[in-house]
DNA sequence: CTCCTAACCTGAACAGTGTTCTAGTAGAAC
DNA sequence: GTTCTACTAGAACACTGTTCAGGTTAGGAG
């Protein structure tokens, strides 16, 4: 009943999706697969390499986008599917923002990503801007739309934004009216195409 | 020689800047104050509340912008004023993404965000939607900016990500060496470009 | 000038965190 | 069946956020 270091990691993002990143400590982890928190530093040497296999994990599968689309709709998949895998996993979108992983599954992203910017027309000088640019936004966006899915479980404040801005801040309290009857892939969809539609400028000229 | 929350809020801002995020603990807050840990609990309910303080404080004159601007340039202006804030605090990115701030400063920015937007004649529909996606994209940039900063400051792993790259990467090789050549503020401006080109296409319609 | 009430602080304690260390045990290979 | 490696236990260190009962100090009222 000896461990190995996919039980660890297996434990671990069990943990994660259960009680969020702040919910997985290294004790708990230990507990959870009955063995004492000393017996997880002979298989990962830091709780931060721990995180990194874990953002790893999370991009697995995430460049497998099919290849017969078009560029742009092969852009705006490899974009999606990055959202859906960091949703996937609950504080997803923060694992990932906290760690610098250079292996196999997040490297293939970024080659995918950037061939197909290539394909579509971008400059091979904004090939990597362009990449960050929508890794970026879909970065920002995930890690709040997760973080408000956390505010609202746990916490009893108001949960509509726009009871504390009806009064000073006019504009506010309409807008947020019009974003709340949007659905959350609608909202992500919106930015993406506000992306897509940028970037087609630029793979004219 | 008895604090205030302004001296608190002064004295978290400093070490804050000096330490990290992660280097902001009360008790060294409280010591580099003067006084014991306890007595910060007398003037903020949580580390949580003091966080909130600190972002609100970054948020500080974030919206004003000058009214004279045209209205892209103008909404430019504000991602370019949200990024500086950010970037003017250690972390800054950070701590604003763990937060959920409805005070005076965060909101007014949200609404001189989305007249802008509508003034930039974004239907009135839209208007969160667009400003959500500058806003997030901002975030993600900056977030990723700061811990880039950071991780080559600390650590000693290889500051040139191309090198792991090469091998069966191709194009990330090249990509990554012409982002390179960019500075932090023209990789900022690829993204905002995009941003505000897709917004034009929506503004005509 | 005293008194009193509010504002502010101390010191100790609790429960939890990541990490390291020495010492040891189980499992496979020969 | 012994040896060697892979793996684990248990205790300890130096931290973390937070609470609590009790003490101090300042500023205004009488």
């Amino acid at each position: 009943m000896r461990l190995h270091r996919e039980d660890v990691l297996a434990g671990a993002l069990g943990l994660l999706d259960q009680d969020g990143l702040d919910g997985l400590t290294m004790r708990r982890l230990a507990t959870s697969l009955g063995v004492g928190p000393s017996a997880l530093y002979w298989h990962y040497r830091d709780k931060q390499a721990l995180l990194e296999a874990i953002a790893e994990e999370i991009m697995s599968g995430v460049a497998d986008v099919d290849l017969a689309l078009p560029p742009r709709e092969r852009t705006a998949e490899l974009a999606r599917r990055l959202r859906r895998a960091l949703l996937t996993r609950r504080d997803g979108a923060r694992v990932l923002s906290g760690t610098y992983v250079r292996r196999p599954n997040t490297l293939r992203f970024g080659e995918v990503a950037v061939q197909t910017l290539a394909a579509a027309g971008v400059p091979e000088t904004e090939t990597a801007l362009a990449f960050f640019t929508v890794q970026d936004y879909v970065l920002g966006h995930v890690i709040e739309e997760q973080s408000r899915e956390h505010q609202f479980a746990t916490t009893d404040r108001t949960p509509t934004p726009d009871a504390a801005a009806t009064g000073d801040y006019p504009a506010i309290g309409t807008a947020i009216r019009h974003w709340a009857a949007h659905t959350p892939d609608d909202r992500f969809e919106y930015g993406l195409r506000l992306l897509l539609d940028g970037l087609d400028r630029r793979t004219g000229a």
